[in-house]
DNA sequence: GCTTGATCGATACAGTGTATCGATGTTGGC
DNA sequence: GCCAACATCGATACACTGTATCGATCAAGC
């Protein structure tokens, strides 16, 4: 064959370089698709054209690959406003948000140390917003912000999760959980629980985690009116 | 060979018969000795001298006998008290007691819906000792400190993983991340955050934990006294 | 006593994370 | 310019997972 006839290289002549930011983008890209579980080393190497051992030049293992993960939604956390009130609230707010846009971040949530650098720069972007409060309460208010907004987004995401596998509104989860529930109300050994479900106020997701995160700055406010009168 | 000969029969002679409960302890065994993941449907048959399959007959997938588990620790706690604070804090801190009981728990904690008969009856005794609270008050704030407890264990027990890992004591953690938290701490980037953990308060897990419980409840009474003068 | 039916668990399958190590490409020496 | 030594990389292999399948096994009914 004559050289100037060589053939076209193929479509993809070199593989496109690898990056621990392509991985980490790419596993999240599965992960919202469909869940955490769905997130294997080989389908995260398929959809980048490289067999599976080649991640292991970027990552040293999977956890570290769900660390950068976790790392990466932190970034998109960006708390902000005025006062420390008003910060912590976006703080929630911010991070609850993140949440639902991946779903899969409930379930590595708290699981891992977070200091990643976009982690502690969202903690030091928080701290300093709350630079005029003494931090013997600055310190503890953020920590539990932070604890309550973990609970609650893996509760959310898990109620959202069991609603959507039975059917696809809360009618439908209803239906479905109901006969277990109502049986087991029937027993009548719920009592106080049957009377609270049946007579207590019925929240959505909204107005719960609000109302969570309302009690827990006013008692910081308390405090803090309490040093500086 | 003579019949009369016939050799004892071996020393199990009829396997135990198996039950959901025998399975839930063996698997609750398993993961307290080492780790969640130590915990597969192999090693839980094993245990109980059986083959895999056999546990099919009483449970229908993994995620149910992990269900069971989460449901045989809510046994576990019983919170108790006079007056609805007492109530609260006994459920967070007997909550946080069995995490500390079994590590594994912080990993399932709020992600699967919690409607086992020891979780729902955990529940019904906590509504019925704040049968003297509105229940629009008693009902978010008995949500609101079980989402703040479920973050306080999760970080807690992920904090002690981390100690664990890379040596035996907190001096040895230190050492090990502390390297590289001094190197990012010396880029300057995260300055509010390096004054804070430099000069701010030095709690320890139950200090923190407390601190955060206080705010939340404080937070309720303001609340409840608002509603009730 | 034989057939039929149900039950149970050994085998098999598709998938996982990652250790190993030979093929490959690159560089240094002459 | 050529070859040898070295480093790098990724295909293969391994041990293990949850669970579907279905043939062997045992009990019941006539």
């Amino acid at each position: 064959m004559l050289v100037w006839e060589r053939p076209e290289p193929p479509d993809r002549p070199v593989p496109a370089p690898l990056s621990r930011e392509r991985i980490v983008r790419a596993a999240i890209r599965l992960a919202d698709a469909d869940t955490l579980e769905a997130v294997s080393l080989r389908k995260v190497a398929a959809a980048l054209d490289a067999g599976p051992m080649r991640l292991y030049g970027y990552i040293a293992t999977k956890d570290e690959l769900f660390d950068l993960m976790v790392d990466a939604v932190h970034a998109e956390i960006r708390p902000s406003g005025d006062g420390w009130r008003q910060v912590l609230i976006s703080l929630a707010d911010t991070t609850r948000q993140a949440a639902h846009r991946h779903e899969w971040f409930a379930d590595l949530i708290g699981g891992r140390p977070q200091l990643g650098p976009h982690a502690l720069a969202r903690m030091d972007a928080v701290t300093a917003a709350l630079g005029g409060v003494d931090l013997g309460t600055a310190v503890p208010a953020i920590a539990a912000v932070d604890a309550y907004v973990v609970g609650v987004v893996r509760r959310e995401i898990t109620e959202r999760r069991a609603e959507r596998a039975t059917g696809m509104d809360k009618r439908q989860w209803q239906l479905t959980y109901g006969p277990y529930l109502q049986r087991t109300f029937a027993t009548g050994r719920y009592p106080a629980l049957a009377t609270a479900v049946r007579d207590g106020p019925h929240l959505d997701a909204d107005q719960t985690f609000q109302a969570g995160l309302d009690f827990l700055l006013d008692g910081i406010e308390a405090r803090i009116a309490r040093l500086s009168p």
